[in-house]
DNA sequence: CGAAATCTTGATTGAATTCAATCTAAGTGG
DNA sequence: CCACTTAGATTGAATTCAATCAAGATTTCG
């Protein structure tokens, strides 16, 4: 199952701390890196978790699917998250890279050793798994209670915030972001194209992957984030 | 906030073993019961999470709003649950007695001193969150893209694995129902009088909570669950 | 009893899907 | 390098599934 493609195979030692989960014990676990050519699959649903992952570069969807094909990704997986890290010992998604990724990557076991010894480790454990918890969690209002352009809005809002940079360089397609957002392609693409035409971003390449947000404020709208009070 | 009905407030004293996170250290702290009648908040979203809880009796819904008040319900709490545990110090849903409901209630500050002490009890705070996790993973995968008859069978099928008797009691309404499905309470109503002409269920009452699944297996037909080999 | 709450069922509407055509960019191989 | 294919995206038209609107039925409750 393990498609890897061995490309820059090197193993490279590191320490714990690049993974966010150091503690006291054990800060010299080496780390190996892998590449994973776009649409390679990292690892499958209901396979042995053996690995914990971190990207290093590059993108990772996580996603379940139904017998009849239809695919939920649960998350994405961008430089610097940590994905894969499971309690029980096998692994609730598929999780393939979108583009050309390099991941690190980290024995289950050996973490479950530290977490078993290191109160620090085992607390990040926990704070991890909360915050995979609470991306669920707003995500269920999303796919629950979301109109198509609240969706898409809220989509851009997470990516920008995530990525941080002015310009956003969304690496996923748009059947990603359709099955993301619990939509079809041709839906994102109407409410993209709805979003450009009332001012709020500008794509600037032909697949308009490149996007400026001109007005975050304006978009937020689109988004009715945000509890009311019963 | 805390609006407690005080019917039956006498102090409890149990041990955590009730609770389902003992360790080894301190098995003697105390737990208190309360009763909250159908429809009142145990504690809404954003406020400080002071308490964890456990149903004892009765059945809670957590959910979040929109704005406009579109609700999410992301999970239903029955006898024996434990809700409200938080690792971040608010609480992220509202939570409301279905049905007139007894929690046991534990302070979380004591319950995150004994995880300091206890590896025990970190370790099952951990699993916990898993589980919660878990859940709102495959609840992902049924609000983002399985039709309104197969996110009702799904939702019989997870009540009937819960409540575990023959004959299901439904505490929720429609509108609870459809609010955790993402659908509309007629779309609900219309489900489940597709599910009762194809025979897979019985009705007992006018209300039809009160529900006898015929034919689990061919109820389980119409929900497509688990994943297919990419 | 009358009023309110809950649910079902029917008719209509509508938002998103499906189907289909078109466009551009990026290979690919002669 | 250029014709040709493929992949990804947009856009329009038709369809469909679920939402909305509306009426009626049964139970609960004051």
């Amino acid at each position: 199952m393990y498609v890897r493609t061995t490309t820059d195979q090197r193993p490279r030692p590191n320490t714990l701390d690049e993974f966010g989960l150091s503690g006291a014990s054990a800060p010299f676990i080496s780390l190996n890196e892998f590449t994973y050519q776009k649409g390679t699959e990292i690892f499958g649903e209901e396979e042995p978790a053996v690995y914990v992952y971190q990207v290093k570069l590059g993108a990772v969807r996580s996603y379940k699917l139904l017998l009849d094909g239809r695919r939920q990704i649960g998350a994405f997986h961008l430089a610097g998250d940590i994905f894969g890290l499971e309690n029980g010992d096998k692994h609730r998604f598929t999780a393939e890279a979108v583009v050309e990724t390099i991941v690190r990557l980290i024995k289950r076991e050996s973490l479950q050793l530290m977490a078993a010894k290191d109160v620090v480790v085992s607390r990040n454990l926990l704070s991890m798994t909360t915050r995979n918890l609470e991306h669920a969690e707003n995500h269920m209002l999303l796919l629950g209670r979301k109109t198509a352009v609240e969706r898409v809005a809220a989509f851009l809002l997470e990516m920008d915030c995530r990525t941080g940079a002015d310009k956003m360089s969304l690496p996923m397609s748009r059947r990603d972001i359709a099955d993301y957002l619990g939509l079809t392609l041709e839906t994102v693409s109407r409410a993209l194209s709805h979003l450009r035409k009332a001012g709020v971003l500008t794509f600037l390449d032909h697949y308009q992957r490149e996007i400026i947000l001109n007005d975050r404020r304006r978009l937020a709208d689109f988004d009715p984030q945000g509890s009311a009070q019963p």
